[in-house]
DNA sequence: TCACAGGGTTGATGTGAGTCAACCACCCTT
DNA sequence: AAGGGTGGTTGACTCACATCAACCCTGTGA
C-alpha cells in the first residue's frame, strides 16, 4: 500500500503497443501508427489480490480498467444484504464503465483470484477518442456490446429455466476461453457455485444439481471447477430447443 | 412512404436548441453556444405508429434516435420464439445503442402508442463528439446509464421475488413520469400485463394477481392501465426489506 | 344496439426451484 | 498426519409462481 510510486513505468510504456491482448481490447481496430499513442493512456497498472476489490458502490470514477490477466465479479447490492453478480469478466475486458453516468461507480468488482488491470485514466480517454477516430469508435463499441451482452442476461434470467442458464452460461465461458487461445472444451471456472448461482438468478444447490444432471446425461464431466464439455451440441440444444415453460 | 423528402426541415431546424425535452436528452449539460450546432445533428424525424417497429433485430445499424414523442418497448427474441422485453423507453431517451458494437441492432423495438423520433445519425454524431466535448460526455453517460439500468434489471430478475418486481418497476415509472413533469402517484400504463410481465420474467396473469394483491393492500388503486400509487413508501419497504428469499 | 376480440381477472391445480439439513471432499495450516 | 474451514453434493420437503381454464370487462365497428 503506502503512496505508490509511478507503477513501474519502465513496464509500463509501450503499454497497448506490446500487448499480446490488444485484439480482445481496447485498442482493437486502431492503426500502428496511431496504437503508439496509446501507450499514454495507460496511467498505471494495478495488482488486485484474490477476493479484493478493484473498486465498490460509491468509490469516485476516475478511471476505467482494462484486464491484464487474471479475472473478476461484478455485483451489486441491495441494502437487506441481497447479492446480485452481474458478470464475470476475463483478460482484456473493460471495467468500470459503470461510473461514467454518474461520477460514482454503481457496482462492486472483486477479482476471483490474483489479477493486474491496466487503469485508463478516463479524462485522458475522452481527450485521446477525440483525436483519434477508430479510439472512439472502438470504445463506443465496448459500452455498445456491454449493452448488447446485458440484454442476454436478461434474457437468460426473465425466460430461461434453471438448465437453460446454465448451458448457456457454459457455452459462453467456452467462448470466452476460446477466444484467449485457450481449449474451447475443458477450463477452470474461478467462482464458486454461489456466485454462478448468483449471477443466473438461481441457488448454488440448483447450480449443483444441474452439474450433475448434465455430468449424468453425459454433457459436460465436472470435477469441482474443472469443466470438461463431451458435447457442446447437446448443450446448444438445450439452450434453444427445449419447449421452454417460463 | 415513398422516398421521403427531407423530412419537414421547418420544423427541424434548432431541433434540439428549441426541444423541451432537452434536458432529459442527449443535449443536456452542453453550452447554448454550442446547442445550436446540435441542430445540425438531427438528420430526420421519424413517426413511428403504434405497434409498428422502430427497428428490428438485424437492421443495419445508422442512426440512433431520441424519443420525442411517444414511447417504445424493447426485446430480444429466441428462437422457440420467446420473447424477452428488455426495457420501456420513453420520451427524451435514446434508443439504438445496441447497433453501435456489431453494426447490426440486436434487438427489436416496437412503438407502445403513435410516436415520434429524431433521427441523430451515428457518424454525425460521433464527429461532433469529436468537436463538442460536452456532447461526448454526455453521450458517454447516457451509454454508461443504460448499463447501470440494465444491472438494475438483472437485480430485478435474479434477485427478487414478484411482488418486489412489480413494486420496483411501479416507483421506475412513477419517478420517470415525475421526471417529464407529470404526476407521480397517477398514469397511465401504455404495455399490456403480458409485456410487463415479459420486462419482469412473470407470466401475466402473476403481474395481474400482484396488482390485486396491491390494491387490496391499498398501495394502489389499478383501472386497466391506470395507476394511482396510494402508499409510495409501503411499496418502496415492499422493494427492499421484505426477508428475501429468492 | 349488438357482437366480437383483445386484454384483464380470478380460481384450481401442478411443478420447478428454493429451503433445510446432513454429509462429503478438498485444501490449508500446524 | 490431524484438524478445521470452505466449498460442493445430495436428499426430503415446501412453496412461489406457472399452468390451465373459465369468465369478465371495455372499446370498436357493423
Amino acid at each position: 500500500m503506502k503512496a505508490p510510486a509511478p507503477a513501474t513505468p519502465t513496464g509500463l510504456k509501450k503499454a497497448c503497443s506490446q500487448c499480446n491482448l490488444f485484439e480482445l481490447c481496447l485498442p482493437f481496430g486502431i492503426s500502428d501508427s496511431d496504437i503508439v499513442r496509446l501507450d499514454e493512456l495507460v496511467a498505471a497498472q494495478r495488482k488486485v489480490k484474490r477476493q479484493q476489490p478493484l473498486y465498490r458502490t460509491g468509490d469516485p470514477f476516475e478511471a476505467i480498467y482494462a484486464i491484464r490477466t487474471g479475472s473478476f465479479k461484478s455485483d451489486v447490492l441491495l441494502e437487506d444484504g441481497r447479492e446480485q453478480v452481474t458478470g464475470f469478466q476475463m483478460t482484456g475486458e473493460i471495467l468500470g464503465l459503470d461510473g461514467i453516468g454518474t461520477g460514482l461507480h454503481s457496482c462492486n468488482v472483486i477479482a476471483l483470484e490474483d489479477s493486474e488491470v491496466c487503469v485508463i485514466s478516463y479524462p485522458k480517454l475522452e481527450e485521446l477518442a477525440r483525436v483519434i477516430e477508430g479510439l472512439q469508435h472502438q470504445f463506443h463499441k465496448v459500452m455498445s456490446c456491454e449493452i448488447v451482452r446485458d440484454h442476454g442476461v436478461m434474457m437468460l434470467l426473465g425466460s430461461m429455466r434453471a438448465e437453460e442458464r446454465l448451458a448457456a452460461f457454459l457455452i459462453n465461458m467456452s467462448q470466452r476461453f476460446t477466444a484467449r487461445g485457450f481449449s474451447p472444451t475443458e477450463f477452470h471456472l474461478r467462482m464458486t457455485r454461489e456466485e454462478i448461482g448468483s449471477y443466473l438468478g438461481l441457488k448454488l444447490e440448483t447450480v449443483s444439481r444441474a452439474f450433475s444432471h448434465f455430468q449424468e446425461e453425459g454433457l459436460i464431466s465436472v470435477q469441482q471447477k474443472h469443466i470438461r464439455i463431451l458435447d457442446g451440441e447437446g448443450l446448444k440444444k438445450l439452450v434453444q430447443h427445449q419447449a421452454g415453460t417460463r
